[in-house]
DNA sequence: GCCCACGCGAGACAATTTGTCTAGACTGCG
DNA sequence: CGCAGTCTAGACAAATTGTCTCGCGTGGGC
């Protein structure tokens, strides 16, 4: 254990308060749910709340960053070849699926939310020019074809709409990848 | 004119409250606007616009609404053509770009533009069902892969990140679309 | 032509919600 | 031991939403 048992204590309300967020996040209500009720559900009084966070948009800004710690995110970024990185990108986008399809789908509303999706879009588009300059591939059309696949909405459309499981979507990414490069 | 004076009076008062949601939404402030600013936009007071709209999200509902009588969308549903299909999809998302950032971007927050969003979606993959039935490719691959080619997410990344033209995107649409459906 | 209904504006109103603030209880750090 | 940190309880102002009433003017129907 770290720090003091005040310190503990502390970060204990902190970690309960995000994982009432968390909760409801992937229960998708959590955009309909008043500060008060994420507190009572934390377990702690509204009060607190606002003490470890200012504002509500606070508590998203921290669920986004959270993704920071996330294994699947950081083991992208050392993935080299296209095949696995698209597996590993379907990994993170699957670890935080619901919570994703909220932060997404409130990317016009929430500040933080837009945020997020602003900062992985860009560091998609800076693994993918890494990977398509080894293969001598610097076209924007390529890197525009694979951006697309590699998006977090082609991932839910194919794993919602078309039922598929996890493995599958990864290896339809693969497939179209190989058409979309192939000239 | 249609109708008597005082309908025609009632349906200005309309047309220029849905006026100016539409403006607000195109500016992308719509979501941090309140009700009271909307009406003082449209020139109208707010007991005016409670009594044409419900509520808030009776705004959103009616312009949601409106998109039925977009020329771009009617054109897209006589269609049997992918390359022009592909060409009028493009011509339906360009037309409505900004009002359209806006609703996908809230769709896990607001239930009207949640339903546009699925309502859409649902027509989309109707109409290539029919499309691929016609070239005899049934498969769920292909369908998933013009789905997600031929979606909202996919225009706006090739419009907005790459800076592409409305033409540029069509036509990157339409050989990714030859590419995908070659084996 | 008369009268009423309609469309509108002004504004009061209750109900929610957010964010801030104060007071007090408990406890562990120094 | 005493003080500081963490929490709860609750009051509070401010903003917003949606409903309501009142009064005004005018156009429609009789």
């Amino acid at each position: 254990m770290y720090g003091t048992r005040r310190q503990r204590r502390r970060s204990v309300s902190r970690e309960r308060i995000l994982a009432a967020v968390r909760s409801l996040l992937e229960e998708g209500t959590f955009h309909e749910t008043t500060v008060g009720e994420v507190a009572e559900r934390a377990g702690v009084s509204r009060a607190t709340l606002y003490g470890h966070f200012g504002s509500r948009l606070a508590l998203v800004d921290a669920i986004c960053e959270s993704f920071n710690a996330n294994p699947a995110l950081v083991a992208l970024r050392e993935t080299d070849d296209l095949d696995l990185w698209l597996e590993r990108v379907v990994d993170f986008w699957s670890s935080e699926e619901k919570v994703l399809v909220q932060l997404y789908g409130a990317a016009a509303v929430d500040p933080a939310a837009r945020n997020l999706v602003e900062r992985q879009t860009r560091d998609r588009y800076g693994e993918l020019r890494k990977l398509l300059g080894a293969l001598g591939r610097d076209d924007g059309d390529a890197l525009a074809a694979l951006a697309v696949l590699s998006s977090f909405e082609t991932y839910l459309e194919l794993r919602r709409r078309l039922g598929s499981s996890k493995r599958q979507v990864a290896a339809i990414l693969q497939r179209q990848a190989r058409a979309l490069l192939a000239r």
